[in-house]
RNA sequence: GACCUGUUAGCUCAGCUGGUAGAGCACUUGACUUUUAAUCAAGGGGCCGCGGGUUCGAAUCCCGCACGGGUCACCA
């Protein structure tokens, strides 16, 4: 029995007996605590005040020192962290039950003014105090703060809370995402959205994860990716579009991989996978530059150095390079063989996935980012063919420290092809690949009625802010990760001792 | 999925080769009008993750389960 609890909510009770609303309505802010630290930091020396600044604020109560007749106490909001000084001049009244009812976790509003202590610190004068509401839970120790992993992910609040860190990480993770759209907006791209629930989803190889749907009595998918119908908004006309937004994948959790997981997605029209890596350079730089205050990065301990122009390389080349095999020229079994030297194999026995587990028998040696170029066609089904060498297509990856941060292509928009790229894919699913592609034929028809040359670009956006972050795994930047669910009991939910018990 | 590892007070953690459950913070009571991990004095608080086994006796040893964490394999 969670006995500081039970004491929290019998002294609801008290407060509201002697008159106090313990959760009050509304109280005015006329300054955030970082406005209050910017605009008297300078200001104040040691034992100075400014009792012409009239202060109205408010935050949760994170420490509290009493100290006879007069009270510190320190309240963090969303900007900052400041010290508030109280001492009988706000009434004995109001003294006395800010000493025995507020306490570390509730919420408080102040009115004072400005003023800097003897030990230096800048600090607000209480004249007066409201509570705003009353926490009945404690919070973890100041000093350790909260570490328990699963406690963090199942519970982010406690963490944002108490762990300054955390917080700052979060912050940066929907900066980087205002600025992603501010730099998108720039480049003369329209935010669009596209439909999560989808009867044929597509646009990535992956398992969707299938729902159902009342009205109709038909399962549905929930999108793998944006792809498809931002290329129908772009038959439809729109010739440089974006969206931001979460994907689902059936599939495993690690630390670089969540089932829902934010993704960017961009197309412009008229232009090729050249145009693509110029915009995906500039876009990423700016947001390492302007998050970093530079191109050169540590990353769990390891430099990365962003600075333009990134490394292209041919994925044929690469393999070539590091394992002596040729991708397109040499046959199924010198790959297949080549892999089972290395002691590893594909679970499908077909070319296309020979390649991959090649390439990811290399892909670890790349440290800074650098484009990966020109995929063979049996692993690009959506993507145009290369101009020089139609078995291969005009596709970038870029990879980061071994890791896929983006994928793009000039966009296959001859509907010819892409049916026959369809039918291939349908050909491996008939096979049992679950993560072939869907044949979507409204997609088909949508291409027939002509789609301009277009380049594509997606780019993983919990991974980008991992990088910026420096986060060793992706669920330090979801704040609600995936984490099998708890059981709850009413256990720890009651809310008055049971004295029936024995 | 495989292997390793963890789960003790609200939080952070001790608890040895088995012998009555510990500390700091938080909480309660008291002192203190410039403290800042405030200090000083006293006090309350535990299904030792859950279930079984071994034993005179289990937080501790063994088995199973649940939920985490790490590494490896596969998918962004």
């Amino acid at each position: 029995m969670d006995e500081l609890r039970l004491q929290k909510i019998k002294e609801i009770e008290q407060l509201r007996e002697k008159g106090i609303n313990p959760y009050p309505y509304r109280f005015e802010i006329t300054h955030k605590l970082a406005e209050i630290r910017g605009e008297f930091d300078a200001k104040l020396a040691s034992g100075e005040k400014d009792e012409n600044a009239h202060l109205s604020t408010a935050g949760r109560v994170m420490a509290i020192r009493y100290h006879g007749k007069s009270i510190f106490f320190v309240i963090q909001d969303s900007t900052d962290r400041l010290q508030c000084y109280m001492n009988i001049s706000v009434g004995d009244g109001a003294f006395k039950i800010f000493k025995e009812h507020v306490k570390v976790g509730d919420f408080v509003g102040v009115k004072g003014f400005p003023f800097r202590s003897h030990t230096g610190e800048l600090s607000i004068f209480a004249a007066s105090y409201e509570i705003l509401s009353k926490a009945i839970r404690t919070l973890p120790e100041k000093w350790h703060g909260l570490t328990d992993k699963e406690k963090i992910y199942r519970q982010r609040y406690i963490d944002t809370i108490v762990n300054k860190n955390s917080f700052k990480r979060f912050k940066t993770r929907y900066r980087i995402i205002q600025m992603i759209r501010d730099f998108m907006n720039a480049e003369e791209f329209i935010e669009v959205e596209t439909p999560i629930l989808q009867f044929v989803t597509g646009g990535a190889t992956a398992k969707p994860f299938v729902t159902h749907l009342n009205v109709f009595n038909l399962d549905m998918y929930l999108k793998i990716a944006h792809e498809l119908y931002l290329k129908r908004y772009v038959v439809g006309g729109f010739d440089g579009v974006y969206e931001i937004g979460k994907c689902f994948r059936n599939e495993g959790v690690s630390y670089k991989h969540n089932p829902e997981f934010t993704m960017l997605e961009c197309y412009k029209a008229y232009a090729d996978y050249n145009d693509m890596m110029v915009l995906t350079e500039k876009l990423i730089t700016h947001i390492i530059e302007e998050v970093k205050g530079t191109t050169k990065i540590t990353y769990q301990g390891r430099e990365i150095d962003f600075s333009r122009p990134w490394k292209r390389v041919k994925m044929r080349d690469y393999i070539k390079e590091h394992l002596n095999v040729d991708i397109l020229d040499d046959p199924d079994e010198k790959l297949l063989k080549v892999l089972k030297d290395h002691g590893t194999l594909p679970e499908i026995m077909e070319r296309g996935h020979y390649i991959e587990k090649l390439w990811d028998l290399v892909e670890d040696t790349i440290v800074n980012p650098t484009f990966l170029m020109d995929h063979p066609v049996d692993i690009s089904p959506l993507a145009k063919r290369h101009r020089e060498d139609p078995r291969l297509t005009e596709r970038f990856e870029v990879i980061v420290l071994g890791n896929e941060l983006a994928n793009a292509f000039s966009e296959l928009n001859d509907p010819i092809d892409q049916r026959k790229r369809f039918e291939a894919q349908a050909a491996l699913r008939q096979a049992g690949d679950e993560e072939a592609q869907m044949m979507d034929f409204d997609f088909l028809r949508a291409l027939e009625y002509g789609m301009p040359p277009t380049g594509g670009l997606g780019i993983g956006i919990d991974r980008l802010v991992m990088l910026a972050t420096d986060a060793p795994t992706i669920k330090e930047v979801i704040a609600y990760p995936l984490v099998r669910p708890e059981k709850f009991t009413s256990e720890g939910l009651e809310l008055e001792e049971d004295e029936e018990e024995k």
